[in-house]
RNA sequence: GCUCUGGUGGUGGAAUAGGUAGACACGCGGGACUUAAAAUCCCGUGGACAGAAAUGUCCGUACGGGUUCGAUUCCCGUCCGGAGCACCA
């Protein structure tokens, strides 16, 4: 009997489904573990070999888990809210409801193919009104919030009106955008509207005028981390500056939670590093310098991490959007101080990028006081010093900060340098090493015993504090665009109100086209009636990161219509033991989703801080394109091997008309019509192509389809040969051409249990040699699924198979352990051996085979080794080894012994006619 | 510029904690079975040198040093690739 994929992996898809094989339940008398993929984003183009990887690792992980006797969690669902789709209504005028609807109809029959085991009973979309119900839901939560910093806790801001009705800002303190005080008086003496904006300065979700990435070909707003080199993610298109009023998310109140929670988790350090960086903590001091506009006396607060530099101060610099600006802008510099704002307004974000280190400032025509020195330094305006990071203005110490000695060169400000030696006559001495000068009572001090003593002397001398600043920015929340999350918000005078959220979800209007309007608005300005009791609804939508933010959660409890979790399914499941997926979400989703959780856990909504407890990061599967050589002006090839005795331009060919990198003429020929009639150079009667590895792409012809695998070899070594072809975590070409490999293998492993005639299996008792075998790869297998390293858990399984299928073994005792070890890996062929095997129940409810270690141990003498006339240690030989072999390297470990010490020996490993290794301690 | 990664045969990659480098697989070469092909199976396959052969010797994990009885592995420096951040005071 053959080994027919086709059939054994049909019926047992049909098989799973049918009888819900994947279904998870609550179950409180086994311990829960709940394994997520990073949900796609249904994109048209389908899905490429290079997708699945990630979820047949967390597949294999998962199915491994249930055979240790977990409940396993394991869904799927869909990222479905986007631009691709929406970019896509623009063009064709189809809903994008209807385009995401075919491709995740596509998508999910790619899926089905691999055999995963998904509960799908669970799954959701992000783009369905009762997945984003709870999605608007938290976002009124986070309306109705406000950040203490007092208990690092979000509360309802209630709670914070209250104490405003009461004592005013005193006592106060929260999150907020800008330091606020006022009285009780005061407050109670406020308008709506003046209430209204001081609340949105403290609540979670707020708006604020902000200056924004905004991207004119896609007509809306983009998030830092959808803008790389000032260009957007999606599309690829130029990104600018622009002054917009925005809902943002108050992320920042987290920053100090977000780093200090990243020690707990069981993340790979480069991801809690890209994570720390991002987040970007420094600690350092605010210091108060006073600054004249002729008699005007102002008090500007700057922050600086070098408070031991102080004595260093040449001169200030704010950055062009600084409120000081207005404030210290001297009558004569006016004139020239508006045109530089000018001329730094009007740069999009993508000069300034290019202009990089090229040095641009005004004079302010105003000074300021050192508070410790009395010294009177010139302010300056300049584009370097950020406007959204500290307090938007600097002291500057050109002798130990490169861009402020770059500033000081180009407009010749002094430069004092404070530590012993240093040379700054090229550049500035920035490392924080050194004993101090020119610094009063820092003097002969060390850098790191500076920096506190200035901090400290500010403190007591009543001129600033310590302060840690984080680089980590509020969230832009606001997405002018129609295929999103509609805001629960409407307008009352001007005044945000909050939907009745007992009304949500909020349903996405119709509309009949998906432009921005006529006169500027996003596309939601086109829907009729999109009022409540009359009075406008917010017409921005919500970003791609809202809903994919809590979506884990969902999971959990995915038809609860009164929760985004019931209180049962959240302390059961709690939060996501293992997460895979792609690097490309180290600075967005995954800090979004971390704020989000914690959001949730503050008020009480979710029991785990963490919402991911362990995260692999899988690689990306690159496209190994194959090349053909046309000579110049012909259309005729040449070989790879002969291109150098021609000029030759290099074309890419589709990889699947090139089998072993030897290109199919005919089906070349056949491929497009230009190359009907062309001729070909061969060498050794073949033509060969050149490759190169390359994301894998269309334009690239090097897409590899795994449906076109599924047909071929199937499902079962598909996932095979993903795992087999490296380490999960790296990047890694896909080459088509190593699939045989894995295909031979489970051919064999069929034929360990049916030859020509049928089944062959024996309940005959197993060989100690097959037993060894066998429960060295439970061992082997074991530890690797444990540690991530699939491709060496594939090539264990081909041993060991290669070893009992030389011992000819056809044994139930070996063979049944060994299918259900196969089970996570392929699971069609596995489940089909088993019933083969007479079971009735699927595999997925087996047991993994217990590692038994005494198999493993070889038959061996003991010897002694001496030195110094004493016995210092014993060691285990091959009983088999020739006496003289013995006796040589009993000596030769003596030798050894001498220069180790005996005790430090844990380990000898003996090779028959080699020298002896010793492992020491 | 800063941070993180990685560099091993023709190719993808192995090598628990510093102990036989190149497992496993692809490819390639040779052979068996077959009328033939497919499938299957067996042998060889880092380099150089010596030998008729079994085999032996030397060199080899980007490069140069170091620690160690012993280094692909640890340390220092250099070169090259990949990723992230990028005027964050």
């Amino acid at each position: 009997m053959e080994y027919n994929f086709k059939e054994i992996e049909a019926r047992w898809q049909a098989y799973w489904a049918k009888n819900q094989t994947f279904k998870a339940e609550i179950d409180s008398s086994r311990p829960k573990y709940y394994v997520l993929d990073m949900f796609p984003y249904p994109s048209g183009a389908g899905l490429h070999v290079g997708h699945p990887l990630g979820y047949i690792a967390s597949d294999i992980f998962s199915r491994y888990k249930r055979l240790c006797g977990f409940n396993v969690l394991h869904p799927m669902g869909y990222d479905a809210f986007g631009l691709p789709a929406e970019q896509y209504a623009i063009q064709t005028g189809q809903h994008p409801a209807v385009t995401t609807e075919k491709n995740i109809a596509r998508y999910r029959e790619q899926l089905d193919r691999i055999g995963f085991s998904y509960d799908w009973s669970r799954e959701i979309r992000t783009c369905d009104p009762e997945y984003y119900k709870w999605t608007q839901w938290a976002f009124l939560k986070m309306f109705g919030s406000y950040y203490c910093n007092d208990s690092r806790k979000a509360r309802p801001i209630e709670e914070l009106v209250q104490a405003f009705e009461t004592s005013g800002t005193a006592g106060v303190n929260a999150a907020c955008g800008e330091e606020m005080s006022f009285t009780a008086a005061q407050w109670n003496a406020m308008s709506e509207k003046e209430k209204s904006d001081v609340l949105m300065n403290y609540r979670i979700a707020y708006q604020g005028e902000t200056s924004v990435n905004w991207c004119p070909q896609l007509g809306t707003v983009l998030a830092n981390d959808e803008v790389k080199e000032g260009y957007s993610v999606r599309g690829g298109f130029p990104v600018e500056q622009k002054k917009m009023t925005q809902w943002l998310l108050r992320v920042s109140a987290y920053a100090g939670r977000l780093l200090e929670d990243l020690e707990e988790l069981d993340w790979t350090d480069s991801l809690k590093d890209m994570q720390r960086n991002w987040i970007g903590r420094s600690q350092g001091a605010e210091m108060v310098f006073k600054a004249y506009n002729g008699d005007q006396e102002y008090d500007m607060v700057i922050f600086t991490t070098r408070a031991d530099t102080v004595f260093g101060v040449t001169f200030m610099v704010l950055a062009p959007e600084s409120e000081w600006v207005e404030k210290l802008t001297a009558p004569e510099q006016k004139e020239a101080v508006e045109e530089y704002l000018a001329m730094a307004r009007k740069k999009t974000e993508r000069e300034r990028l290019a202009e990089t280190r090229k040095v641009t400032g005004v004079f302010s025509g105003s000074y300021a006081v050192n508070p410790l020195t009395g010294a009177k330094v010139p302010v300056w305006i300049s584009e370097y010093v950020l406007a959204g990071y500290g307090t938007g203005a600097i002291m500057a110490v050109p002798a130990h900060d490169s861009r402020d000695y770059a500033f000081a060169k180009r407009f010749d400000l002094p430069i004092i340098p404070l530590i012993e030696g240093c040379d700054v006559s090229e550049s500035s001495f920035d490392a924080k090493e050194g004993i101090m000068c020119n610094s009063g009572f820092l003097d002969g001090m060390t850098v790191k015993e500076a920096i506190p003593a200035a901090i400290d002397y500010v403190e007591q001398h009543g001129i600033g504090h310590r302060k840690i600043n984080y680089r980590l920015r509020d969230a832009i929340f606001s997405r002018q665009r129609y295929w999103g999350e509609p805001f629960p918000v409407y307008y009352k005078d001007g005044i945000p109100q909050q939907m009745d959220p007992d009304c949500l979800p909020l349903r996405l209007p119709e509309i009949d086209e998906y432009k921005p309007t006529e006169t500027g608005e996003p596309p939601l300005g086109r829907a009729k009636g999109w009022t409540i009791d009359g009075y406008p609804i917010e017409k921005s939508t919500m970003p791609g990161f809202a809903g994919s933010s809590a979506y884990y959660l969902r999971y959990m409890d995915p038809h609860n219509g009164n929760a985004l979790v019931s209180r049962e399914a959240d302390e059961y499941w709690r939060n996501v033991d293992l997460y895979i997926g792609g690097t490309e979400h180290a600075t967005g989703h995954l800090i979004y989703s971390r704020f989000w959780n914690k959001f949730l856990y503050d008020l009480g909504y979710v029991c785990e801080k963490e919402p991911f407890r362990k995260l692999i990061n899988q690689g990306m599967i690159q496209g190994r394109s194959n090349f053909v050589y046309r000579i110049i002006n012909t259309n005729t090839f040449v070989s790879v091997g002969l291109k150098d005795q021609y000029e030759t331009t290099e074309i890419h060919v589709d990889v699947n008309i090139v089998s072993n990198d030897r290109l199919d003429i005919e089906a070349f020929r056949k491929w497009m019509p230009e190359f009907a009639d062309a001729e070909f150079i061969l060498e050794n009667g073949e033509y060969v192509c050149g490759y190169g590895v390359e994301k894998m792409s269309k334009s690239m012809f090097n897409v590899v389809n795994p449906d076109m695998i599924c047909d071929t070899y199937g499902a079962d070594t598909l996932r095979l040969y993903e795992m087999f072809l490296g380490p999960l975590e790296q990047s890694k070409p896909w080459d088509t051409k190593g699939i045989d490999g894995v295909n031979r293998f489970l051919r064999r492993v069929w034929r360990m249990f049916y030859d020509r005639d049928g089944f062959i299996v024996t309940d005959a008792e197993a060989s100690p040699e097959e037993l060894k075998s066998l429960h060295k790869l439970i061992g082997k297998v074991q530890a690797d699924i444990e540690a991530f390293s699939f491709n060496t858990a594939v090539s264990a399984f081909m041993i060991a198979v290669n070893e009992l299928y030389e011992l000819k073994c056809t044994k139930r005792s070996v063979l049944e352990p060994l299918v259900v070890l196969l089970s996570p890996f392929a699971p069609h062929i596995a489940e089909e051996l088993w019933h083969a095997l007479g079971h009735d129940e699927s595999i997925t409810y087996a047991s993994f085979p217990e590692y038994v270690e005494s198999y493993t141990v070889e038959n061996t003498c003991t010897y002694a080794v001496s030195f110094n006339g004493k016995t210092r240690f014993t060691v285990e030989l091959p009983a088999d080894m020739p006496r003289e072999e013995v006796d040589a390297h009993v000596r030769s470990m003596e030798q050894t012994a001498k220069y180790v010490g005996a005790g430090n020996i844990v380990k000898v490993i003996v090779v028959p006619g080699k020298i002896v290794n010793i492992v020491v301690k």
